[in-house]
DNA sequence: CTTAACTTGTGAATGAATTCACAAAGACCC
DNA sequence: GGGTCTTTGTGAATTCATTCACAAGTTAAG
């Protein structure tokens, strides 16, 4: 298949979350037009993410809803749960224990990791938090799909390279350091300091 | 001014980090080269990102590590301090108040808003947090150059209504919505859920 | 001083993503 | 059924970002 671009699939998952909004209010069917306008974008470019993967549309109606949402679901993977560990029980790691989105979309986390023995053997909103020395074993015995990294910048290479030894493909890092994973890891970046310095350049770069 | 990328800004603040990096082991000067290889780019990338501002490297030897972090502070904007409102002191806002990476780089918390009573008068690693009731008064007396939106999403769009009609020109959301802004007004977005179906995305296809 | 080894800065070439623009198809009305 | 109105799907055109490739500047060594 054909790859594609990280800014579709990033639109891809807006579009599913408008259509659910669509959904719970009863609309049967949308627009590209109206799906753009929700997602600040076009609807070229809406008919053209979905195009790669097919046409689910009606010429003259528009998008069945429901129907597109299933759709866009099989795209994305999300017909099936995904097992998760939070590799980090500091403040990041308790905020993503109890987000709401991961179990709402089919994310469901295993336990938490941190060396501090005062967070081992105690529970984060019901997530058991385990001694990070014991990941190995207990990936041998439950492997997760996908590892998320909240810990401080320089434990955070060190701790990927754990992750990928132990045969997970897909990293979502909260730390602010670049990390080096092999080809077939996956990995996506969420770096708050780099972000407010997008901001920072933009307030100082206008009239 | 020419307009420049995104991803470059993004890139030269990866840049900037590294040089930071590099200063604390007392290495002079680097390669665009030394530079790429960190950053998982090229030196014809990272000399493209820095020839859109200017020319600081001399041929043959490369960079001065502490002449070209202080450039890059420029122009990021950097060099003064930016005053900071956070919006919403759930979890993730409690995470924020605490994060390092705020003060290190010049970002000042003036204080967080909530609506919860339970919340309000107390304070958050010495930050106070204030009745949200009361943000437009406060930001009268002392104007925040960013407001950090750490709020569920449906309140989001109207949080980010009432920022906005405040005078604030920037705007670091984390709740998981799509947000529509005045086209003088500049947004970044932080969405694990995004992240997160990128990652199911790229598990679900691969070999 | 000359040569060899490096490394920048940048136009030109390539590649990728977005937007345009329109034929084709369905809906709706009379 | 004919005419009008909508909206999709998609090649072609365009815009934007990255990579190439090399002249020119700098260092170092003999």
């Amino acid at each position: 298949m054909k790859r594609i671009a990280d800014s579709t699939v990033r639109r891809l998952s807006a579009y599913l979350r408008f259509l659910e909004d669509f959904e719970g209010r009863g609309l049967k069917t949308i627009s590209s037009d109206e799906l753009a306008r929700r997602g600040g974008t076009t609807s070229a470019q809406v008919r053209k993410d979905l195009s790669f993967f097919g046409s689910f549309g009606k010429r003259g109606l528009g998008y069945s809803v429901p129907e597109l949402a299933v759709r866009l679901r099989e795209i994305l993977g999300l017909g099936r749960k995904w097992k998760i560990i939070i590799v980090g029980a500091g403040k990041i790691g308790a905020a993503l224990v109890q987000y709401r989105g991961f179990k709402q979309r089919g994310f469901h986390i295993l336990a938490a990791y941190d060396n501090d023995s005062g967070k081992i053997g105690r529970t984060m909103e019901g997530i058991p938090v385990r001694d990070i020395a014991q990941l190995e074993r207990d990936v041998h015995k439950e492997p997760p799909d996908i590892a998320v990294l909240a810990v401080p910048g320089e434990y955070a290479q060190v701790l990927v390279n754990r992750i990928v030894a132990v045969g997970i493909k897909a990293v979502l890092n909260f730390a602010p350091a670049q990390l080096h994973v092999p080809h077939d890891v996956t990995i996506r970046n969420v770096n708050m300091a780099m972000e407010l310095e997008g901001l920072s350049y933009a307030l100082s770069n206008r009239g």
